[in-house]
DNA sequence: AATTTACGCTAACAAATGTTAGTACAAAAG
DNA sequence: CTTTTGTACTAACATTTGTTAGCGTAAATT
């Protein structure tokens, strides 16, 4: 067979982890095989370790590339000058658009991190805590501002990432509304569901 | 080692799916192994076979329990003569009281179906999609009737879904509410956000 | 053109996996 | 007490797994 195929500037290595991150959503972690994969990119499975150190390396590339596009996000929104509900608003419509346009990567993400190897698991964890910690922050200050209901902000915030991590379905769905309605749809009833 | 300890009138194959199901749960199925299983039980690997026929069929059982459950719980919901907003409330609870009480078994159900074996994988997706076609029917007739925003129904019902699966989360979680005032937040944000 | 680097291949490995065969013995049934 | 059944054990199996070693050749660099 011949060399892996690139294309614009992405390396080869570039290609398997986004051959990985499909696998890996369509399989599951544990259930996809080097060989699998290997067929997949178009080549023999020992070639891969041309390019990877591992397995578990592409799993941990790709978690934490999305983990830190999460990070770069809530910064820029924490330093916005808006209300707390736009601030929800811009987070959840982030996050929406990464589900609909980085699909694979952000379900990998989302559900295969469980088996990142130490110290990678840690860290992730401790990276997720944060950011929903900080997320929850931003409901409790909508609710001192009486712009939110009282209620549990992380509740609120469990509620909204994972309604959001179920856009999953709208992807495997037959007759699926195109992704802009999905967002509108999504925003009325979480945002609205918080609205005072 | 001596014999797998039943208590109650439940057989030690029950004994088997209850400690499968929280493995499964806790490692995924495809990295759970029978060595671990068996472990966990107190028992050979091969000892297991005495009561299953595989590791697959642990599986279905723990799948199929649940979808029995959910569909009966949908006949009921469907034979009241309430209002559509009190049946989605009604079913909203009903979820929610599953994934705190009967944690792991809904939660292998809802994660890790997708490693079921033929025929057992294409039934339990018809069940899924039938389940939710119901589902979202409640919705629509509400909507007619006015009693919840205009929204697309099937994201409503992916919202909903979700985010109760989510309380996978809060299982997880340190300081973590108790399970009523979980159930009352949620339903606030869920059913307040559909609400006209 | 000559040399070095990148990258593909085949072959092989040790470990882990689900599962079966065959055996021994305790509990239940007669 | 005797027989039968249920259930646990050890040993072994064929596969599949991630990964490494060593080799050849095409591409890149000089």
């Amino acid at each position: 067979m011949g060399r892996i195929k690139t294309e614009n500037n992405s390396t080869r290595k570039d290609v398997i982890i986004k051959k990985a991150a499909e696998l890996f959503k369509e399989k599951g972690f544990k259930a996809a095989s080097m060989r699998e994969l290997a067929e997949v990119v178009g080549v023999e499975a020992a070639s891969l370790y041309n390019h990877i150190r591992s397995k578990s390396e592409l799993l941990h590339l790709i978690c934490f590339n999305v983990a830190n596009r999460y990070n770069l996000m809530m910064d820029e929104v924490e330093a916005e000058k808006t209300t707390s509900l736009q601030k929800i608003e811009k987070i959840v419509r982030f996050l929406i658009g990464g589900m609909v346009h980085n699909f694979e990567e952000v379900y990998v993400s989302d559900r295969e991190w469980k088996y990142l190897s130490e110290p990678y698991l840690s860290n992730f964890q401790a990276q997720r805590r944060a950011y929903r910690k900080r997320f929850a922050a931003i409901v409790e200050d909508g609710i001192k501002k009486k712009e939110i209901k009282k209620i549990d902000s992380t509740t609120a915030v469990l509620i909204m990432l994972h309604a959001i991590s179920g856009i999953e379905s709208w992807h495997r769905s037959k007759q699926k509304i195109n992704g802009k309605e999905l967002e509108e749809n999504m925003i009325t009833i979480l945002v609205g569901g918080l609205k005072k």
